[in-house]
DNA sequence: GAGGCGTGGGC
DNA sequence: TGCCCAAGCCT
């Protein structure tokens, strides 16, 4: 690196750094920041499944179904995904399709079959034991900044910051600082991130690092919400620049669109069956997985659906009518699906919870009563009345 | 570095 | 029924 100072005479062709302008927070305000968030996670802190475990395996499950999922979801699937899988070596040698099949619902399919992938190398060359560094973590599939800190902390106490949405809005709201996306915006957060986190615990037992950043992701969770923040309940409002108002760039556009599916069940010795479409195996969205097979709108303009729902997509809001075929009575709306023969299958729904339907597909079975939560249940009154 | 990848809650 | 997002990662 060059030395920084310039000759006298050289003209400066760019001001210099606003140093004197950085907002961060200083030492003594740090110090009431970690105390307070303390104590206050102490007392309100959530009882979620995957807290107080002392099991790497399932802190390292728990964040990855958290990535950009919401919490009720991720309870949703927790426990059950635990108790098909219950350890690395479980998940490891178990097929793909199970795996994706126990994630159904969640979305962000990647990360399954990443986890998935994870398992097997942990077997194949760590032994079966999941790395205990924030940087032999990172190397882990699906494994990126915010997880390897995540799980290094959570799971082993390692002193280091977690930076994810929550903190990050958190961090900026209490420095005041805009929200920019550029590198100097992140490394900003970054820094006062890191400057927050306690060394790691002396005494066995006790996990300060870990409590710290649960504690930020709780508050931004919990008190510091993306639209009406409760300022009124902040553990570090005394030390809070805005208060709330913060300055946010503008959210991509949403679009909205209708499409249609078929329900379409017949009746065999062994029970009740659906017909369900696979996705190509290539597609970029849920490659693989099971849907019920959709329909062009024009071939259901005069019908009735059975049932309407939304179901949103990234940028996309879907409204979505399901159109039931009886038997093979209903030959016409049968022969509108445009799917080739050779991806549609019959399927018992006895078995729909071992197949990996897509969430929407899920959703429609579970709705219509075909499908139960957790596919335990013989299905029953197929037909349903228009709501 | 931008864009793709799912879903459901809430107003 | 429109819109905003939530404990990110990979390419």
């Amino acid at each position: 690196m060059a030395s920084h100072r310039s000759s006298p005479d050289l003209k400066p062709e760019q001001p210099l750094l606003p140093v004197a302008l950085d907002p961060g927070l200083n030492h003594a305000e740090a110090m009431v920041f970690r105390r307070h968030l303390a104590a206050w996670y102490l007392r309100h802190a959530r009882e979620l499944p995957w807290r107080g475990v002392s099991d790497a395996y399932r802190t390292w499950v728990s964040e990855i179904m958290l990535q950009q999922t919401r919490v009720a979801a991720v309870i949703d699937h927790y426990d059950r995904f635990l108790r098909l899988f219950p350890t690395v070596v479980a998940l490891a040698l178990a097929p793909e399709a199970d795996v994706l099949a126990a994630w159904s619902g969640l979305g962000y399919y990647r990360r399954a079959r990443m986890l998935h992938k994870a398992a097997q190398f942990i077997v194949e060359t760590l032994n079966g034991a999941i790395p205990e560094s924030s940087a032999e973590l990172r190397k882990l599939p699906g494994v990126g900044e915010y997880t390897s800190a995540a799980i290094a902390s959570i799971a082993f106490g390692e002193s280091i910051a977690v930076v994810d949405g929550n903190v990050e809005r958190v961090l900026l709201r209490v420095t005041g600082r805009p929200e920019e996306a550029t590198a100097a915006g992140r490394a900003f957060i970054q820094r006062q991130a890191a400057a927050l986190v306690p060394h790691k615990a002396r005494t066995p037992g006790k996990n300060a690092p870990g409590d710290h950043n649960q504690a930020m992701m709780e508050l931004g969770a919990t008190i510091c919400l993306p639209r009406a923040p409760l300022c009124l309940h902040c553990p570090v409002f005394d030390v809070c620049r805005t208060r709330g108002e913060h300055l946010t760039p503008p959210r991509a556009k949403q679009r909205s669109e209708t499409v249609a599916f078929l329900l379409s069940t017949r009746k065999k010795a062994q029970g009740v069956e659906v017909l369900l479409e696979q996705r190509d195996h290539a597609a970029s969205l849920m490659a693989g997985m099971y849907e019920l097979p959709p329909l062009p709108l024009d071939a259901v303009e005069d019908r009735e659906p059975i049932l309407r729902l939304r179901h949103s997509i990234t940028n996309t809001n879907y409204y979505v009518e399901i159109y039931a075929a009886e038997g093979t009575h209903d030959r016409r709306l049968r022969r509108a699906v445009p799917a080739s023969k050779d991806v549609l299958s019959w399927q018992r729904v006895a078995r729909l919870h071992e197949l990996p339907l897509t969430g929407l597909a899920r959703k429609v079975l579970h709705r219509i009563d075909v499908l139960s939560v957790g596919g335990l249940n013989t299905p029953r009154n197929i037909h349903v009345a228009a709501p």
